[in-house]
DNA sequence: CGGCAAACCTGCGAGC
DNA sequence: TGCTCGCAGGTTTGCC
């Protein structure tokens, strides 16, 4: 699904229609995704204020006027596609539409249904299940070097799946933590307890770097990923290693005929693309 | 606690 | 051309 740096490039293309609009109508065209909806979920969100559209990890959060936030989760396939006016004929896996005051409308389109929406009283946020053991913000003051070491002390569990426990740091997926742990030159095989409080500084900063030059990109598309104006990310052009097995690894010497270049490996089902000769 | 596989779903590309 | 298989950006659950 769509990461941190696609959400957010998400929120960024709705909130200039939706921010401070009120929802003159929502349409909810099926009865759940990965959950069921909240009940009466239409009827609650139409004639509501949108005071602001925020994000969290990988939540998109738009704060309604009533003192209850909406939650929306993209999951591996979802999409918001944006229009001047109502559908006329919304697909098989168009499930909801929001339709602003002035008649512009989002449509979130998710093939998959691993997306979720729910809403939550703004003010207990942090205590509903789906945000209260999230770690902090990568771009956030509370992500450090030293913060990220407090977090991986004691943790016997490969770098890879550190950093794809939200628990960790919020709103990394498969393809940032490749990308990130490739900048920092770390194995993802390592133990999180292992490494030291230099590594833990370097892969911080990693993990900033390669979100910000990727929202600075819009993000990355691969598949059905578009962002909410339609236009394609293009961070995936700027990928090292994601993806990219058996290429050479860039900005590195080593003679690809001997280490075979890029490698992929599965860490707990799941593919990691690395550079064995950068990433010892 | 931790690692791992499977589950939830559909679509797409590769290979035969 | 048409089929099957494997794989895909996430998260949760349940089992060793």
């Amino acid at each position: 699904m769509p990461e941190l740096p696609e959400v957010e490039t998400v929120r960024r293309g709705l909130a200039p229609i939706f921010e401070t609009r009120r929802l003159a109508r929502v349409e909810q065209r099926r009865a759940d995704l990965r959950r069921p909806f909240p009940a009466d979920f239409a009827a609650r969100l139409t004639g509501r204020r949108i005071n602001a559209l925020r994000r969290r990890a990988k939540y998109m959060l738009w704060d309604l006027d009533d003192g209850w936030s909406l939650i929306v989760h993209l999951g591996m396939s979802g999409r918001m596609m944006l229009a001047d006016h109502w559908p006329q004929h919304p697909g098989p896996h168009d499930h909801v539409i929001f339709a602003a005051d002035d008649g512009r409308t989002a449509t979130f389109s998710d093939p998959r249904r691993f997306g979720l929406m729910d809403l939550v009283e703004t003010a207990r946020l942090d205590s509903h299940p789906l945000f209260a053991g999230l770690g902090p913000e990568p771009l956030g003051n509370e992500f450090s070097g030293p913060a990220l070491f407090a977090r991986m002390k004691g943790r016997k569990s490969p770098l890879k799946a550190v950093l794809l426990d939200q628990k960790t740091v919020a709103g990394l997926g498969n393809i940032y933590v490749s990308e990130a742990l490739f900048l920092a030159g770390l194995n993802p095989t390592r133990l999180a307890a292992e490494v030291t409080a230099q590594d833990a500084e370097r892969l911080a900063k990693a993990v900033r770097d390669v979100l910000e030059r990727a929202i600075a990109a819009g993000g990355s598309t691969l598949r059905d990923y578009v962002q909410a104006d339609g236009e394609l990310g293009y961070f995936q052009h700027d990928f090292a290693v994601y993806d990219r097995e058996g290429a050479p690894c860039p900005g590195c010497d080593c003679d690809t005929a001997a280490t075979g270049g890029v490698r992929r490996i599965v860490q707990s089902g799941r593919s990691t693309f690395y550079c064995p000769n950068r990433q010892p």
